[in-house]
DNA sequence: TAAAAAGTGTTATTTTGTGTCACTTAATAC
DNA sequence: GTATTAAGTGACACAAAATAACACTTTTTA
């Protein structure tokens, strides 16, 4: 399974690419490592996934029922907005616009890795959202989420 | 099996076509690419069926029973909107005047994959279902939708 | 049958995307 | 500390795609 590490900064250029930094080419794999799907993520960033990350999840929703129209709002929820792109011969990334618009992108702009793919943050965004972390909160959620008795729902593993 | 992935925008012209951008064209098979049928979607939006998904939908409704009222109410539903189109030479669509109505379509619209197929959205109901979506609806559905008990029918696999 | 409307195809123009290269900055090695 | 290499940035040229405009054909309807 792939799994990233690190926090990076990056800029966006006038044709709205930006360089995915070394430090996370690295870590993908020699082949199979061009290709991405990119999305809207819960909060006002990006996610950008490896395909060994989207395949996955892909194969599951394709795999629905479409008649139901749960599957239909789960369906868009999920996979609206996702979109395939490439790293091109310089190492960059073309940002779709209308995604670009979700997480308020403009030029500066910060990697963080989410294990097992990567978040793209407007960099004024991220800054304000570390801001607002407190040591409290920050205990409190742990303990939650790293209580063994609700884990990970296994159609999230891969 | 075909499958797409994107969100793309796209405009009417006055002759009431769009272009399919090419993103989309290059996912269809290089044969067998140019036919499509479109439907009323069940939400206030437009279904573009690529034949290959299309024919296993359709061959299963002719096997319904109807002699069954619920089967001829959903046959109607269904299948009175479904339009054979043609993408032309420049790659556009020629929208069916009664199907534009029924998404409330005017010139700027949103293509965005629906797994085998696209779907066709008004860009202004769009970003309303869009600025809808959150992820507590999304938890709430997802653990239901993508629970393995219920898997995908038979008939729904091509 | 004429006029209008709808549909189809072609072309020109603009916009967007892609690749390349040169330069600057940062990292590493000697 | 300096030389060497690699990473990141910006600029530009070219290619491709999207858009708009228009001309022509077919169909509709008055």
């Amino acid at each position: 399974m792939i799994s990233f590490l690190g926090e990076y900064e990056s800029t966006i250029d006038a044709k709205g690419r930006f360089l995915l930094p070394v430090a996370f080419r690295k870590q993908l794999p020699k082949d199979d490592g061009s290709e991405f799907v990119i999305n809207r993520g819960f909060e006002k960033c990006l996610t950008l996934y490896p395909q060994q990350t989207w395949k996955p999840i892909f194969a599951n929703i394709s795999k629905l029922n479409d008649f139901d129209p749960k599957v239909r709002a789960f369906r868009r929820n999920f996979l609206n907005g996702a979109t395939p792109v490439e790293i091109d011969s310089a190492g960059r990334v073309l940002l779709p616009k209308n995604l670009m618009e979700h997480a308020s992108l403009e030029k500066d702009i910060v990697l963080v890795s989410a294990v097992n793919k990567i978040e793209i943050w407007d960099k004024r965004s991220y800054d304000a959202l570390i801001a607002t972390m407190n040591a409290e909160d920050f205990s409190n959620v742990a303990d939650e989420v790293m209580n063994p008795k609700t884990g990970p729902k296994d159609w999230e593993k891969n």
